[in-house]
DNA sequence: TAAAAGGAACGCA
DNA sequence: TGCGTTCCTTTTA
């Protein structure tokens, strides 16, 4: 077709910026958008008051993203924490806003008589009361989390020790301005023996503001128990999801989505805000990334990274919302979803984005989500040949591919890798989640059309933690498949429609 | 203009 | 060493 290729001159030093050079200028176009004020937002709304207040009330708390830092990216500079502080804190507010006329609008349209009007009120009431309350513990839990990791406390009251509680009460003595009690009020005051103690008890130790400090008490220790019992809700369903045959698992519900996350399904107002991540979930979140391997968090982080176009979410609230986001299928949904959830999004500078960057985001996320949540799934093959004709084909033609399929049989693909033919084979087998990106035209001929080229490039560039990846790239990797005979163009060509041969197509 | 094709060099596991 | 990535040029629809 043609002669060999002339390089240029400098291609050489492109070859040592492997990796990095289509990313690179992504993210330099990626941080053209700016944060954005978005002043007077929610003050008027006499019951957010209530929230704002108590926010403020936790003046010394860090950022979401200062608890993910607080694991390895400190090298943040203290204007870019007071930013982040402040755009979580606007960025907290404005959910709060979005949940509160998300809640009421749709139904004052619908309710049309007075009943179903007092009904529906009360159960606006109930919803909001549990959004605030969730609000205010994810606040707390935030603030509890960080002042344990900054003073090194265990994240267990019981554990501490008279050391512990002593570094405890300092702490709160200054977000309250309290007086510091002398070291001598801690003699036998141990966690254990703090929780025993009542107001009375604590206002004869510490006479300066022992009810604060009591009431204080209180409140991290009903944030313990909540966590305590998410986490252990958490840990059982990754038991159950690890027991499940994945094979069979070929669709991430809404439903499962809630489990996994630990959320609930059932009552009205958890479905209410089912497309958002309640609170404590995020916490949950949170605390169970801190026990996931270090290549997962780092994957998430760099995922975080892929998909920032998503400026002034957080770290931690990206992180919980790819775990709630439904599937690829349900982009609309997803968009959506962050439009209504993530404030940063609706904002101008976010404008800049467009509307089908947004879907491929969302998309990412939720293929990302899927990742998390099921993280085997897209590694673990699933192919196995369907008769003995197919085993002779492939052990005759192509012993290696062979051995390869044997293995993926024993679920011995110990490398850990995924290739791409496995890789859009596993979105031709979800239709359902990934027929807007490739879908299957034959589906016993092994031919399939890409849908949206743009779309699988990104899936697989997430998939491989390559951000710069695009068709062009992903292309002339299913071109290498022509001479492996795994894949190729079919007879009549088409754009974007390629075939597997046998035995990858069954 | 995007897709297709393929050469070449390279990184990674 | 295999596989995938990156960059490139040329051709095709």
């Amino acid at each position: 077709m043609k002669q060999k290729c002339q390089r240029g001159v400098g291609h050489k030093e492109n070859r040592n910026e492997y990796g990095k050079g289509d990313g690179e200028d992504e993210e330099e176009e990626d941080e053209e958008e700016e944060e954005n004020e978005d002043g007077a937002i929610i003050t008027s709304l006499n019951n957010f008051e209530i929230v704002v207040k108590s926010e403020q009330s936790f003046t010394t708390s860090q950022s979401d993203t200062e608890l993910w830092d607080e694991e390895g990216e400190e090298e943040k500079n203290g204007d870019d924490e007071e930013k982040i502080e402040d755009v979580s804190q606007k960025s907290l507010q404005r959910v709060c806003k979005i949940e509160q006329n998300r809640i009421y609008q749709p139904q004052q349209e619908f309710c049309e008589d007075n009943n179903n009007l007092y009904l529906q009120g009360q159960q606006q009431q109930n919803d909001q009361t549990e959004i605030y309350r969730e609000l205010i513990l994810r606040h707390l839990i935030a603030d509890i989390t960080s002042t344990c990791a900054k003073l090194g406390l265990p994240t267990e009251l019981a554990l501490w020790s008279a050391d512990d509680s002593r570094r405890w009460v300092a702490e709160m003595c200054t977000q309250f301005q309290i007086q510091i009690p002398p070291p001598e009020s801690f003699v036998n005051l141990d966690g254990q023996r703090m929780l025993t103690l009542g107001v009375e008890e604590f206002q004869h130790r510490f006479p300066d503001g022992g009810d604060t400090l009591h009431a204080q008490l209180q409140l991290w220790k009903t944030a313990f128990e909540s966590c305590g019992q998410q986490q252990q809700f958490f840990e059982n369903q990754q038991i159950n999801n690890q027991s499940r045959d994945w094979t069979n698992d070929n669709t991430l519900n809404s439903s499962s989505v809630a489990v996994l996350t630990g959320g609930s399904s059932t009552s009205p107002s958890s479905s209410s805000i089912s497309s958002s991540t309640s609170a404590s979930q995020q916490f949950n979140q949170c605390m169970s990334s801190r026990r996931q391997i270090p290549s997962i968090r780092a994957y998430q982080q760099q995922h975080y990274q892929v998909v920032h176009n998503y400026q002034g979410i957080t770290q931690q609230q990206y992180y919980s919302n790819h775990r709630t986001l439904a599937q690829v299928g349900d982009e609309e949904q997803h968009l959506n979803y962050i439009n209504t959830n993530n404030p940063a999004i609706t904002t101008p500078s976010n404008y800049f984005v467009s509307e089908n960057e947004k879907a491929v985001n969302a998309a990412a996320l939720a293929l990302f989500s899927n990742q998390t949540e099921n993280c085997a799934l897209l590694q673990k093959p699933n192919y196995h040949y369907n008769n003995q004709q197919q085993r002779q084909y492939l052990q005759q033609q192509n012993p290696r591919h062979h051995q390869r399929i044997i293995a993926a049989q024993n679920n011995n693909n110990s490398s850990g890798t995924i290739h791409l033919w496995h890789f859009i084979r596993e979105l031709l087998d979800r239709p359902k989640e990934f027929e807007g990106c490739v879908r299957w035209v034959n589906r016993e001929e092994g031919t399939f059309k890409i849908e949206s080229s743009h779309h699988l490039a990104r899936y697989w560039g997430i998939r491989k933690n390559r951000a710069a990846m695009n068709y062009d790239k992903l292309s002339r990797s299913l071109r290498q498949y022509y001479k492996k005979g795994i894949i190729q163009k079919p007879e009549k060509k088409q754009r974007l429609v390629y075939k597997f041969l046998p035995p990858y197509n069954h």
